[in-house]
DNA sequence: AGGAGCAGAGAAAACCTTTTCTCACTTGAC
DNA sequence: GTCAAGTGAGAAAAGGTTTTCTCTGCTCCT
């Protein structure tokens, strides 16, 4: 056994196909054709590489093979989502859909500094990955860099895109029916809608289709993503005359928060007087307000998901449709409209 | 002028420093030391390579230069903290170290799940990190893999490592204390601790310096990191007889806020009765509390900084001295304990 | 027996860059 | 007019892997 006679081999630098060879007492083309299942040999042969290999450690250099293969099983992802509230979950979809494959992700935080995002563009293109996907918090805002002409693909998750572009997107307005249609389902018929400012196209979509359901009994209220907004926005209806709302939809779970805050300020109960409805899933927010809020899930991880195994078809040279794909959003029911799913 | 006759050379694939060399009429290894600023030749060469090379747009390959110098200009970030809350302030802050140097992260969150681990462990060290950083959620735990006896250099940031190794972390003793002093230098005299399970190091450390200060006048009252227990706390404290306390020093800022609502709900005024403190500056909860929230910042893009730096040193074979570095922590002063850093 | 065909395995080129070595030529000194 | 030293630039090897091509025997058929 010419293996095994030593546990640190005295040269320096990695486990090679080189040792294996020498090792198994064959040629390096001969050591590489048996680690592959390609060519032709002995089978023998082949087991007894695969074997010296195996118990010597070997494993194969990612950036030799990039060098030939021009396949660096690496892919960019770059965002301005400082934060990581939608890039996170988007992140693990992707990073769950490659692994399988081998494909590592280099994480491209950029804020907004243009020149940040152009140098992170290059020094991924530099170290050759396969593809990029460029992400963002906002549906309608671009990352601040031309990823056009570049000589690999992209794919825009959660994020705008040029027009000839993949793009991935919740399907809000799908979401906001969901929603609605939940709460009238509850026999709710005074429903409003706090969300936003108007000039999110997220908060155009959702109000949009609230309308169609809830019609213009109770006028959208657009304000700022912030709890406080939501708290405001309670005062101002319950300070009118008329008829108070039975259901409130709100653009975010921030939003909700205050709604749920300032409901209970006024001594109204939730769910029981007033149902809530949020928007995002954001569990950490969803899961502590008082009591638990149902929420609309974008399906962010999904989305990555999709984004992954897209940038990887693209990449094995696949053709891959343009377009927008819009992915369904769903349901989380909690206990701040009543009801359970099997009602 | 040979250059410049192409927008988009025919062949296929990229721009190599062949074509930079045939372009500007030298050799290959001509146009290779006139690049790297190395080697003889005439200033009229070396110039007319680089304006070619510019010209032309050629960008190095990251995988051949790393193939040679063994250097891949890579690191792998490893976390289990898949929420990100603590991972990613740790990752902006090695980001910005690193990428002026040209180095870019590999992010893989591999949840709690070893054989997850593992696979993007050896996917990396197949990549030819130049090293690898460890993160986490918490102090006292290590994440599920094991990183010793690894061909590259290890550091941990936010999380456990083995003795031997260089362990960035937090000071949170030093945090507790600066809340705990600012409480006292506002004129509190009688100073609450409601904080996370005492089974948490981060915990043990807050509330040891917390009481050195503040001695026991009030027991540590250990809980669960959620809003609803900084309520029950109030509750249980205000359900108590005699002197109540007159400022409460929070173990985190989810609890700071239960304790806020809580107080308000009993309509005890903040800061004006009580002054709250919370710790981990997490800004969207910090903000969104009435009143803002003054928090402990733990310094975790810092922390992300020095840890960027350090297996930079290591990458490139400088000496690091092995240990535990605890990085201070700032106060961010807001409303909820009344006073300015100016007072 | 002579050749076709095939099984098994190795040699060498290719990927792209860096770096060491070598070579040809010029200049200046004696 | 020689020699030494210096200048400018190219040839070639190296890094680890994959892949194509080539080579040597062997079997089997006629």
């Amino acid at each position: 056994m010419e293996a095994g006679l030593n546990l640190e081999e005295g040269k320096k630098g990695r486990i090679t196909i080189r040792d294996v060879a020498a090792a198994a007492g064959v040629s390096i083309s001969t050591a590489s054709k048996a680690l592959n299942g390609i060519g032709r040999m002995g089978e023998e042969t082949r087991e007894r590489v695969k074997r010296v290999a195996r118990e010597i450690g070997f494993r194969p250099n990612a950036l030799a093979r990039g060098l030939l293969s021009k396949r660096s099983f690496t892919i960019g992802l770059l965002t301005n989502d400082t934060y990581g509230r939608f890039t996170l979950p988007v992140m693990a979809g992707i990073s769950e859909a490659l692994v399988d494959h081998g494909v590592s992700v280099f994480l491209c935080a950029i804020e907004d500094d243009p020149a940040l995002g152009q140098i992170h563009v290059e020094a991924m293109l530099d170290k050759q990955v396969d593809g990029i996907i460029a992400s963002g918090k906002r549906l309608d805002r671009s990352l601040p860099v031309d990823l056009s002409n570049l000589p690999v693909p992209v794919v825009y998750a959660y994020t705008e895109g040029p027009p000839d572009s993949v793009i991935f997107r919740s399907d809000d307005a799908q979401g906001a029916r969901l929603a609605v249609e939940w709460l009238v389902k509850l026999g709710r018929r005074r429903i409003a809608h706090i969300t936003g400012p108007e000039s999110f196209f997220s908060v155009r979509e959702r109000a949009g289709a609230y309308a169609q359901i809830a019609g213009d009994a109770e006028p959208v209220m657009y304000g700022i993503w912030a709890e406080s907004w939501g708290r405001e926005a309670v005062a101002q209806i319950w300070s009118r005359s008329g008829e108070k709302p039975d259901a409130i939809f709100c653009g975010n779970d921030q939003i909700a928060r205050g709604v749920i805050d300032a409901l209970r300020e006024r001594a109204i109960r939730v769910p029981e007087d007033v149902s809530v409805v949020g928007f995002d899933n954001w569990e950490i927010m969803a899961e502590q307000t008082r009591p638990p809020l149902t929420s609309v899930d974008m399906g962010l991880k999904a989305l990555g998901r999709e984004a992954g195994l897209t940038i990887l078809a693209l990449a094995e040279g696949k053709p891959v449709e343009a377009g927008v794909r819009k992915l369904p959003c769903h349901l989380v029911v909690r206990e701040s409209c009543g009801g359970s799913l099997e009602d």
